[in-house]
DNA sequence: TCTATTACGTACCAGTTTGGTACGAATTGG
DNA sequence: CCAATTCGTACCAAACTGGTACGTAATAGA
């Protein structure tokens, strides 16, 4: 299963660029060839993460993007918030009363905590964070190939 | 966004069900009444989770499911494994092969602690604990309208 | 001030995936 | 031998995602 979409996983890469450049200003044409990203589609994610506050925009000749904040103080979270919504695990999560169960469900009380764990997560890591080296983190290894690595995969 | 699909989520009130009365060897259609859910997408579902080995089928006249393990020894994380796959952030975290910035893009590494914080946090939670009260886990309301709280959203 | 260039923003369309259903094959108890 | 029940496969419909095209707004230069 994949939880970010795909879109998601654009933003994080689109708005970890514009950190590493932060007082750049730099049209979306741009910045598709420099990610190699399909043009249209970092328009369209550009424009979720001004509609967020998280980019400020510029329109006319010499227009373009940059972070409205710094980039410690932006969370992977907010980018995948302003594309994809509210995070939750379950659909009840999001939609309390959409649900038909809502009286008897055992189980829902319970989701709560594992959201929690899964946003803070999220919340845990800046666009700072992104760009410094993975080792920093955890103990990732650097290989260039890292899909030796296990790490990337987790299997009950 | 929604994390789990339906149908993750389903197996999850299915197998909780289902460790509600461990001795018991039931039918689909029965647990499709007493959860309230389609009887079709029950028998779907619960052909997934027998096919990963968590629960038992049998067949026959009085055949019926039962927990191949006790409550306490499967995970949540097993149960959603066994419907969605393997748990990961991104595409490039399960199909590492697919992704073609792999050279270049900065990103990538630190998925797998964020990874690794979402397996944790769906392997730590037993069936068997999603039947205890949840105040159990946190410090969750038990009102009759848990809806009035907002524990079950989470924004950034 | 006007015009042309540049880029943002919105609306629309196609493909894929997910969710749900129905039918046939196999197995066991009476 | 028959009936009941489940497994397994194949199929269909709906929703969402991803991608594209076009219109609108703003600025720089003349």
């Amino acid at each position: 299963m994949i939880i970010l979409s795909k879109l998601a996983d654009y933003g994080v890469i689109i708005a970890t660029h514009l950190a590493a450049f932060p007082a750049r200003q730099v049209n979306a044409t741009t910045l598709a060839a420099e990610t190699r990203l399909p043009q249209a589609t970092v328009a369209k994610v550009l424009k979720a993460l001004a509609h967020a506050g998280l980019v400020s925009a510029a329109r006319g000749a010499t227009g373009g993007y940059r972070l409205a904040r710094p980039a410690t103080a932006i969370s992977v979270a907010e980018v995948v918030a302003a594309i994809d919504g509210d995070i939750g695990l379950t659909q009840c999560s999001v939609h309390v009363e959409d649900c038909a169960r809502t009286t008897y469900c055992p189980t829902r009380p319970h989701w709560s905590a594992i959201n929690r764990a899964v946003g803070e997560a999220l919340s845990a890591v800046s666009l700072d964070a992104m760009l410094t080296p993975a080792a920093f983190i955890r103990g990732i290894s650097l290989s260039p190939n890292p899909s030796q690595s296990d790490e990337h995969r987790f299997s009950a």
